[in-house]
DNA sequence: CACCAGGCAAGTA
DNA sequence: TACTTGCATGGT
């Protein structure tokens, strides 16, 4: 363990007194988790949610054989179907090739990726075209209950505000100050990370300083 | 109107 | 390897 335990520790102590429990990841099966991970790529949650209102509607989140149903839609129904998320085109690419490990090494069911174990799932997530760190990294904890912690645009901004990682600190460093800081316990990370994403969603947006803010005064 | 949101890969030098 | 650009919608 890392000499920002305690910090760390308590910025998490704040959050959670503040906000309360987050109960993420807001979706009903670990398919739908792993759809909105890709879809939530750069996008406003409220146009994924759209997105995935439009799927559940088309009947093509409902199990079983979710995953397979999904896989065999032709591309340009896909489109039209994610389109409210962004990035339609090049979404309903990824997502197909996402569902393709799914259906074809896994049966279908995402929960079967963590029978591999945490570093050949990810492996596994990182090799698909359109799955980099945070998508992979949010599949194994929410969908896997891997204990990883995800690392987003809002983490990387908060800990650069507070000086605790430099500017130029690259993903896996970021994660690296979480994970050697906090004992590796899924449901820990799980609730710290949706912590943060409220925390940025309700406080930060479009505040030069965080006056109020829960983070105010944090020191090592 | 501009700007941004729970990224990622492809293109360029 | 390091930096830049494309992708696209809907809300503020």
């Amino acid at each position: 363990m890392g000499r920002h335990q305690a910090l760390l520790q308590d910025v998490y102590d704040r959050l959670l007194t503040r906000f309360g429990p987050q109960r993420w990841w807001p979706a009903d099966t670990p398919l739908e988790m792993a759809v909105g991970a890709m879809l939530t790529q750069n996008a406003a949650w409220g146009n994924v949610a759209q997105a995935i209102g439009n799927l559940k509607a088309a009947g093509l989140l409902d199990e079983p054989g979710a995953a397979e149903r999904l896989f065999a839609q032709p591309a340009d129904y896909l489109e039209h179907l994610i389109r409210p998320s962004g990035y339609f085109r090049v979404k309903a690419r990824r997502l197909k090739g996402l569902l393709e490990l799914i259906v074809t090494r896994f049966g279908g069911e995402v929960e079967a990726m963590g029978e591999l174990g945490l570093i050949a799932a990810r492996e596994a997530l990182l090799a698909v075209k359109g799955v980099g760190p945070e998508t992979a990294d949010s599949i194994l904890l929410y969908a896997l209950d891997k204990p990883v912690f995800v690392v987003d645009a809002y983490t990387r901004r908060i800990l650069c505000r507070h000086e605790l990682v430099p500017e130029e600190a690259g993903y896996d460093e970021i994660q690296a100050l979480f994970m050697d800081n906090l004992a590796a316990d899924p449901a820990l990370f799980n609730e710290y990370h949706a912590l943060i994403v409220r925390l940025a969603k309700e406080h930060c947006r479009r505040r030069p300083a965080c006056g109020g803010c829960p983070l105010e005064n944090i020191s090592e």
